[in-house]
DNA sequence: CGTCACAGTGACGTTAGCGTCAACTGCTCT
DNA sequence: AGAGCAGTTGACGCTAACGTCACTGTGACG
């Protein structure tokens, strides 16, 4: 008994600048179904939804997850909940991209201190005046 | 006065299995000039800085660097170490970069974290049957 | 009512990062 | 000498993730 417009949406100029994306952008993604904004007549209203995903997208993007990637893991954020076979699937994705992430975290520890040694190094031999803290 | 072919070399087939990646990405690679392996001839062989520059290529693209990215920072490794204008290019940029793996880093750990409080919820609703350790 | 700025829709262009194929070039082994 | 095989060089192909452009639609405003 709700299907009426939400009150807190935006539409896709104020979303260009509050995630720093562009029209394009935002138009590619919902033509691959990662957004499904609201359609008044032609023009798109983005729900707090559509936000919360666009931020998990943003961020998949920075790890380096694909975009299909990403749209597969996407629903099990959705709060709505059916337990359908379509969700156990995402759950099960999630477990794997999870472990997966924590792999990249180790990684990304071993580089940062790799890359400090180096760095050290570099100072120790006089190469450079930095002040690292 | 040791102008001659080092001892513990590897064809572009050896590099191929040991690192995974097909002899096309190590010919770009080094397109790219982000490797330089000795040629006998035509042909290549890799040698064992190529190797470790090739792990650290691996490793960025993991992070979702960039080639160009990578390249610009793979000096910073190299031993030989002249007090060049380039070398100290490198190591800003390097400094840079451990910024950026830091703020990743950072990221990675919220990531996982929400992540995980997701499929603790979806657990917690009866939707699946997984044990997580 | 004109226009004007913004939104939308194709459709084509672009870049990175390789894949794929064809046509050589050398070895090496018989 | 011929066969085979790993390796090389173009050259073209392809996908992802958008950029760009040309055109259409439309609500607001003087």
């Amino acid at each position: 008994m709700n299907t009426d417009i939400p009150t807190d949406v935006m539409t896709i100029r104020e979303m260009c600048e509050a995630y720093e994306v562009t029209p394009r952008t935002l138009r590619y993604y919902e033509a691959k179904e990662l957004l499904t904004p609201i359609r008044i007549g032609t023009r798109r209203l983005f729900t707090r939804r559509d936000r919360a995903r666009l931020a998990l997208i943003l961020r998949g993007k920075r790890f380096g997850f694909s975009l299909e990637d990403i749209r597969q893991t996407l629903d099990l954020y959705d709060r709505d909940g059916g337990l359908t076979a379509q969700r156990q699937k995402a759950y099960d994705l999630a477990v794997k991209r999870l472990a997966e992430m924590e792999t990249q975290r180790a990684e990304l520890d071993l580089a940062i201190a790799d890359l400090k040694a180096e760095l050290a190094d570099a100072e120790a031999k006089g190469l450079v005046p930095r002040r690292a803290a």
